[in-house]
DNA sequence: TTGGGAATGCGGCATTTTGTCGCACCCCAT
DNA sequence: ATGGGGTGCGACAAAATGCCGCATTCCCAA
């Protein structure tokens, strides 16, 4: 899966994490990637606006900006920058989200050096197996949740009005993992 | 946000739950669609050739071609196109790659009109108020676990199962719950 | 610049809702 | 008849939720 071995592409990961990020940064540069490392969004602006990097690997859930954010800079900056969203509370909403701002891929964590990897070199393909099982209630309340946050920009109170549920159940079903994802 | 509403908007709606189909026609033509039905991609593709519709509502599990094929051909046919996917089976896997093949949305089943149209980003009759009010979590639940239970053909222990709760919860959903519907 | 209204992130309970077991039937295919 | 599901349901502990309150932080309009 040598895709990229001619001179060394620039990557940028974006991960407030301090002992995940090591780790993977390593994987990374032991698979031929030159990267640079930010635990921020606003670390990582200026970084990139110095030097588009070729490929991005960018966390979701960051304290302060949403990646979100840093996924349409980067994408603005150079829109042929292969970017992987990655996320621990990963929910269609907001892959759906990302990808409309320029991710090539979303993984949800955990995803190991070698699936980031291939994500970068991932193009569209109407091929994909479908899912055979129906997704579990948690699940569909975990997306469905997500889905309304997402349409209310974050606002943790509003979207418990909106889903007659109070905040502080709201509050601690978000801090909660998601349930495995579907497939 | 331009509103226009002069005239009705055309709407191709694929599904091959013929029930289902109907029903969410007759919601969308209230609201001021012009639905056109398919129940196959393969169906669909003609009619679409012929007459590009503004507005698509896919259903990607579908026996046959998947519903991602067609979301790609909608796309290639018109790219102003506005396409919702929406299916019983989703994943963050066919989310992203919906949205990279053209798709405006990606949704699970169930999903109400409402939210399909509110999805469109779009009020074809600015007089109905873009409410919009996302359904409770419990009637998502309830819908869901209906869904699942009709296709174990009312196999509560299977539907237990496969929706990943105990079955002695199961049966209390489904005792406590003659009357739905709060909207 | 300065209030004040709205959000947010918790820490506690009192209540409900679950997870779990066990047990008594029913079918039905072996 | 016998073993393997499936179905109801009671009981009780464990977990989730509803519902306070409070200290902060945000944001916007005066």
């Amino acid at each position: 899966m040598n895709i990229l071995s001619a001179d060394s592409p620039s990557l940028l990961l974006v991960d407030d994490d301090q002992t995940f990020c090591t780790v993977l940064s390593r994987a990374l540069e032991k698979r031929g990637f030159i990267v640079t490392l930010a635990h921020s969004v606003e670390q990582a602006l200026p970084l990139a606006k110095v030097n588009p990097p070729e490929f991005a690997v960018v966390d979701l859930k960051m304290s302060g900006v949403s990646g979100l954010v840093l996924v349409q800079a980067l994408h603005e900056l150079d829109a042929a920058t292969r970017i992987v969203v990655l996320t621990g509370y990963a929910s269609i909403a907001t892959a759906v989200e990302a990808v409309k701002l320029g991710a090539t891929q979303y993984l949800a964590k955990p995803a190991n050096a070698d699936e980031i990897v291939a994500a970068f070199g991932h193009s569209p393909s109407p091929n994909l197996p479908l899912n055979a099982q129906p997704s579990s209630v948690d699940r569909l309340e975990w997306e469905h949740i997500q889905r309304v946050l997402q349409e209310q920009q974050g606002n943790i109170s509003a979207t418990a009005r909106l889903l007659n549920m109070h905040r502080r159940t709201l509050q601690r079903k978000l801090a909660k993992r998601p349930a495995p994802s579907p497939a």
